[in-house]
This record gives structure tokens, sequence and C-alpha cells, in this order.
DNA sequence: TTGTAAGCGTTATCAA
DNA sequence: TTGATAACGCTTACAA
């Protein structure tokens, strides 16, 4: 690999100017400067980026983690990720859960933007710092070196359920994602005070467990199914979930949404095409606000404060009125 | 940051037994090493990536390259490959267009899986070597150091339209991808000579040229709809587009198959619950299989013979029978 | 079994 | 305007 001291050689200067010259400094000739770069490119010669960090620790690259594969919306995050540091002249590294902690603590990078809930608390005090801040997405830590950027789900979700009581609907199940993560609970919490202030029953067994994932949801509605337990409207805590929910409720004869109405949380890709009532969160623009507010704390001006993001219900097909739910029911 | 350094002071040795320790030489007594260990864990000391990677050359990291955020069958490709490089230890590195040069010159990497038209034939071809190999997805470049990976998208795609034609369609559109890529070129080569050996003529009129996203589809069916173009079967290059026309379809009072058949390429999330009928691309073997190639090219095991892999028609609603449509035509 | 020292590619300091 | 040199953190001969 040509390294800067091929160039030095080529153009019979030291190395120290062939490096001045690169990195722009003002103390070298015009001619010298000229000559140099075009050797450079003649010699398809980069800089070793291995000596670079060892020498002055600034990576400039920012390390997005994630790790769950299923969940399509990050690369959303990532396009908002990308844009803006390479806007700011940031490099972007992303790395799955298993390099990840190597790559934060390498030195190669100056920053990291987790969501990756398998990363865990501990890890993550133990290596954000005054040099290495951290900007966790859909979660809260509190630690003097970390940002979070929470998408509010309670609102929309309290928005949401309170619409389809509105249009007739009595008898819930929820759909729950993995019962650790923050999001999942505020869902859920503004699912159950919503039915409170509406004086809805709701009782433990119609809450179903997943875990994000088709499947999940699709196992929980056959279990409905089966059980004969179907409600008059299956809320569940992402789009993925009720996707499966509905494919089982097809399956089994049902229709939606005139014998079951479905929502979602995401507004995923397939929410749209399949007409799926859910709350869009803005995943491109979380990105990049992460990468905005993680970039400006490596630069010294640290901000933690805990920020929350707003999302919108987006009503579609699959929720109806419940009038006919009920119809069903007298039948 | 606490470095080799820090670790040796604190055991009282030096810093070549505490590398010797870390690296499992066999020349450190084993209660030193136990000791050095052990102050490792509890400094949370970890190795500076940039100083190993200057000293010894071997990144033991493979790099991933993509940039179109809107192909999401990406992420079973990174799942590929994040499998088996952990399996075999090395670490793995993605990133968007913008830093992958950078990161492909730094010494950081070994060698790369590319799966990006905008990275350039030029650069690429500067860029491979023996000390870095590159394997190369749905494409092909001539190079002693590039080994490709393409999908035969011929056969699965001249499968499919000629099983179109014998459920009794007859008038076709072919709605094309970005017409640079080796891939749309094949699938419509398939499309072309499947219907000159059923003696089907096609005008140029009816191929419409998208960019595999989903609004492309919707305004190219669009426009069919518009100029009263519509066929009894549009085949298109990728879902995402099929999907798209789909919409298109929908929004004109058309209906899928029973007024125009649609098929899409990719298998992507999107198709199974659309009933959409398409090819599937086994991704994430594929990017388990480019990871496996990767790594035994870097070992210097150089293997660069081109790989085709298969794909698979899935049929499925969005294709019934022709004869409803030939009734639509008498009507 | 352990320590010393050189060197990987770069940049910063200081001297020429 | 340029060049020599030290230093960054690590590994590896080689010496002790």
């Amino acid at each position: 690999m040509v390294g800067i001291k091929d160039i030095a050689k080529a153009a019979g200067v030291s190395v120290s100017t062939v490096s001045n010259a690169l990195n722009g400094k003002k103390n070298v000739g015009e001619k010298t400067r000229e000559h140099i770069l075009a050797l450079c490119k003649e010699m398809s010669y980069y800089p070793n980026a291995a000596g670079k960090s060892l020498k002055n620790g600034d990576a400039n690259t920012i390390l997005f983690n994630f790790s769950d594969f299923d969940r399509n919306f990050y690369l959303d995050i990532i396009n908002g990720i990308s844009d803006y540091a390479s806007d700011n002249d940031f490099d972007l590294m992303i790395c799955p859960k298993k390099s990840c902690e190597k790559f934060m603590r390498s030195g190669l990078t100056s920053g990291c933007i987790v969501l990756d809930m398998q990363m865990k608390n501990d890890l993550l005090l133990d290596v954000a710092s005054e040099n290495y801040p951290i900007v966790l997405l859909d979660r809260y830590i509190e630690s003097p070196y970390m940002k979070s950027i929470v998408v509010n789900s309670y609102t929309p979700m309290a928005e949401l359920v309170q619409g389809v009581i509105e249009r007739g609907y009595k008898r819930f199940a929820f759909l729950g994602g993995p019962e650790n993560t923050d999001d999942n609970k505020e869902r859920y919490r503004a699912f159950m005070d919503v039915l409170d202030s509406n004086h809805i029953n709701f009782s433990g067994k119609n809450y179903y467990s997943g875990d994000y994932r088709q499947k999940s949801g699709y196992m929980a509605a056959k279990i409905m199914i089966l059980s004969d337990e179907v409600p008059d409207c299956i809320v569940c805590a992402n789009d993925n979930m009720a996707i499966g929910a509905m494919k089982a409720l097809k399956e089994g004869g049902y229709k939606v949404p005139d014998d079951v109405a479905v929502t979602g949380f995401d507004n995923s890709v397939l929410a749209e095409p399949m007409g799926l009532t859910t709350v869009d969160i803005p995943d491109y623009e979380r990105g990049y606000m992460a990468a905005q507010y993680l970039i400006e704390n490596i630069r010294g001006n640290m901000d933690t404060e805990p920020l929350k993001i707003s999302a919108k219900v987006l009503w579609r097909k699959t929720v109806g009125h419940g009038d006919s739910v009920k119809n069903r029911h007298k039948r």
C-alpha cells in the first residue's frame, strides 16, 4: 500500500511537507503543494486511518449500533444519520452488536448512537465519557454523557385508542412487544389509561406478549381464534405484529375491519400498502437529530437533556365502524 | 482511555508481557497471566485498534458497502454476513457509500463486500488487490481480486413469464429497473426471450423505465391508465415497483388479478402479505456466502470464479387466470 | 519467564 | 518555506 513516505520520495520532499500539503496547512509553497497533490492522485494515495487516529486520537467517525435485523425502519434512521454526518465531514460506521463494543473502545470512533436493547446499561455507562458521548434511541439511561431521544408513544397511542373507542369498538386485546422495553411499556400504559377513563374493563388474559416480530403477532391471533376469544379490536405495539395478526385472522376467516379491527405502531413499509391504521414515527428525522446531537456533544457542547419527539396517528382501513362488529355479536 | 501501559504499571510488569498475555502467547507465567487478565477486566481495558492495525496490518475486519436505503432486503444480507463473520472471529463494519472508500483504503479493513451501483468500477479495480479482496453482489467485474456472486435472474424470470402465459395472459407490459444494472438487463432479456418463443408481440412502448422504488412503479401504472394502455399483465423487475403499480391500479379502479395480473421480483417483506407473485432470492444465504468467500480470499485461498445462485418462483394471488381478463376485453 | 527496543503511518513541534 | 524528530498504542524479535 502506498504511504506518505512513497509520496515524499516521489516528490523529493520530506514527509512532513507532504502531510502539511495534504492537510491544507499554509506553510507550504504553492508549487510544491500542487505537485504533491497531483502525485497523490496519480499514485492513488490514501492516508492510513490507523496512523492518523493513533497520532491525534481524533477519529471524526461516529458509530451506529443496531442488531435486530427484522425492524426495517433502521434503514430510514441510518439514512438520516448518514446525511447529517456527511454534511459535517464525519464518517459513519455501522455495527451489529457483535462487533460494537470493540469499535466503541478502539479509539476509531468518537461517539455512538445506540439502538439495540441487547447493549447492556452497564456497558454503556462504562463506555460513555466526556470524550465518548452516546446518543440513545428509544431508551433512557441517566448519565452526564448520554443523550436520550425517545418517541412519545403515549400521546398518539392514547389518541388512537380513544378514536377506536369512539368508533364504537368495545372489547379489546393488546398485543405487546418485549416487556423490558420502555416503548412497549409506554404504549401499554396509554392503552390502559384510555380504557380506564372510558370505563372499559380489560382483563389480563387479553394481554398477549410478543417480540415485535410478525410471527409473534401471528401466533397471538391464532391463540385468540383457537380459544374463541377474538375481540372487537386488537391493538398491537407495532406494525409487524399487527401484520402477523391480520394474517392469522384472514386464515381463520375473520374479516378486517368488519369482524375485527387491528391497529399497529411504526408506520413500517408494510403499513400503507396493507391499509393498516398505525402511528407514524419520523425515522429519518430522528436519525438526523441523533447524529446532530452526537456530533455537537463530541465537539464539547454537551447537552444531555432527554428529548421526546412526537408521532402521528394515521387512520387507515383496518379500523372501520364498531357497529358492524356489534352486529356480529348479535347474530 | 486506559492503555496497555496502564495495565503494565498496575500489574508491575512490562508492556510486552501484557501484550503476550492478552494474545494468548505461551511465554507468560500462569500466575502473571491471570493477574493481568483480571486487571484488564477490572480497569475495563480494551486494545486500541489503531495501534494494533498499524503494527500488524491485520485488521480482522470486513467491510460491507451499500447505500440504496430503500431496498430493505439489505438487512437479511447483513444478517448473513454478520453471522459468518462473527463465527470466524471477524468484525463487521458497514458503510454507506460516502465513507466507504476511506474505510477501504484506510487499512482498517481487510476486504469488502460491495452491493452498491454507485461504487464505480474504476475505483473498485484500483482498490482490489492481493491484500484487499472484494466480493461483488449483483454485479460482475473482471479482476483477479474480485469474486462475483450474482443471482441467476434469467431462469426464474423465464419460468415466471412462461407460467403467466400458460395461465392465459397475452398482452404484457414490462416495468424495468435502472437500465445500467445487470440484474435488470437479465430480467428483461428473459422476459423478451419467453415472449418471442411464444410468438407474442411486444412493442417498445410497453417498456416502462423505473428505478426499483415504489414511486416509479406507481407512476408507470398511472401512465398506463391515463393513456388507456393497461395490459393483461404487468411484469415488474422488482417488488417495490410492483407494489407501487398495484396501488395505482387500485386507485384507478382496476382489480388485481381479475383485471390485470402483476408480478414482482425479490420476495421482499411486502410480497407475502400482499399476495404478490414474485421470485424469492435467498438473501441471508448470499450474505453468508459472500462473507465466506471474502474471508477465504483474505486468508489467501483466492477464488474468483464468478458464482451464480438460483432463485425460486413463488406463485401467489396477483396472478390468476387469464380468462377473466379476456372477459374484460370482450365487454 | 520477563524486559528492552524498534517500528507500523501519521502529525506536531521545533529547528534550519 | 521546508525538514528532522518525537510521539501515539501496539506487537514482536531478541536479549536478559
